[in-house]
DNA sequence: TCAAAAGTGTTAACCATACACCCATGC
DNA sequence: GCATGGGTGTATGGTTAACACTTTTGA
């Protein structure tokens, strides 16, 4: 019994997703790249395990974090039958630099786009959490799980077109968010840009609760 | 290693849905109502494992499954750690009758509104499984599976309208399903109805693949 | 003064919704 | 002939989508 874990970041000023990626630093596929992840221990629950592992292998922690799938081919592991519970994780890479440590020689944010292969189907399990994350996109205000906690709406609508790889209108995108309320504008600008300063929005997380309890719809 | 099932099944007639439950033949819980399930063999996959426990507890084979979600807190099982994937699987009511065999002393058709307490955390479980459901509902074509190959358009509706819990006008139910352009005029009408006789349909499921590769959109 | 990104409204097409009556059939 | 459910169209309001220029700031 395992647990992986996707991490997505956002490199806000390079315009594109990565995931962390951990080298393998024990067998099989020692050296290989690899999502982190581990086994489950006997008394602990498997969301405590993704978190675990992820402390462990990466030094995040206090992340957005929700199950995506389970894998359990029989041959998806060389050491005999191991099945793995996936969850997917959102950070906001600036405010989370990774840091390696025990099991892991390494961490690294890769591009998606880029990313080596991988151990075991951690491409597939990859594959499925980039589906997952497009698709929840769409009705869900996950996004802000990738931004810092003060942000621009250009930031924000930047985040949209890189996951969903398509581009939007910008006064489009601008009133339905402002129309969701669920952003709030904090009366503050962005500093030391060369360009005039946007205004600085944080996303309001009671008001969204609340709407989501009446099966309110956040649909892009 | 465990998988669990939870089939939902649509009693056209009486228009409420229902899930499929078996009496346990084993302790725990022997006597006690829950989900059909059982534990995964060491070279059989998580989907097969749930395919051959329906069939030997339920009789049920070839219907459409698809994975939950994966239960596995430390103390939902008071046999030891028990992690269990469940599945929830569609079916017609009509063209699948269940009979008992082999783990179960029994199964039932049980409507959902009226489920008895359930063994482990299946309660937890079905429920789950009604919200996807019905959050899938809305955007996936699922609902065929839960009819007989050839149905009407009153048929469908009723479907919509139990699983959402919500009702739906007629003309503009047709007018939506119709032009989404996934079902077949088979030309044909009901026979022996006390009434005017309705259209019969079927579902085109090789158009509806080749829409959905495209990114299609079905919402409802 | 230039470059870079922020910010801002209007129009037209489309889609969702609300709504009521006649039709076919078996009893 | 009546009860039952099948089948049909239109008008309105709201939502989405397309579209271009001015503003602010720092270098």
């Amino acid at each position: 019994m395992a647990v992986d874990c996707v991490v997505f970041g956002l490199d806000a000023t390079k315009a594109d997703l990565r995931v962390l990626l951990i080298r393998r630093a024990i067998p099989p596929f020692k050296g290989g790249w690899a999502l982190p992840g581990g086994f489950v221990w006997a008394g602990e629950s498997l969301e405590d395990a993704a978190r675990r592992e992820l402390k462990e292998e990466t030094g995040l922690a206090d992340v957005f974090l929700e199950q995506l799938y389970t894998f359990g081919e029989p041959g998806r592991d060389p050491r005999g039958r191991v099945v793995s519970v996936a969850y997917y994780a959102l950070v906001n890479l600036n405010e989370h630099p990774p840091k390696a440590s025990s099991d892991a020689e390494g961490a690294a944010w890769t591009p998606v786009a880029k990313a080596p292969s991988l151990a075991f189907d951690h491409a597939k399990i990859l594959e499925t959490a980039l589906a997952r994350l497009k698709g929840k996109l769409r009705y869900e205000p996950l996004g802000f799980e990738l931004l810092p906690r003060r942000f621009t709406l250009s930031q924000l609508q930047r985040l949209y077109e890189i996951v969903l790889e398509r581009a939007l209108d910008k006064r489009n995108f601008r009133k339905k968010l402002l129309a969701m309320d669920r952003l709030v504008d904090l009366k503050e600008v962005e500093k030391d840009v060369a360009h005039r300063a946007a205004r600085l929005y944080r996303f309001d997380e009671e008001k969204y609760r609340q709407l989501k309890k009446k099966g309110f719809n956040f649909e892009l």
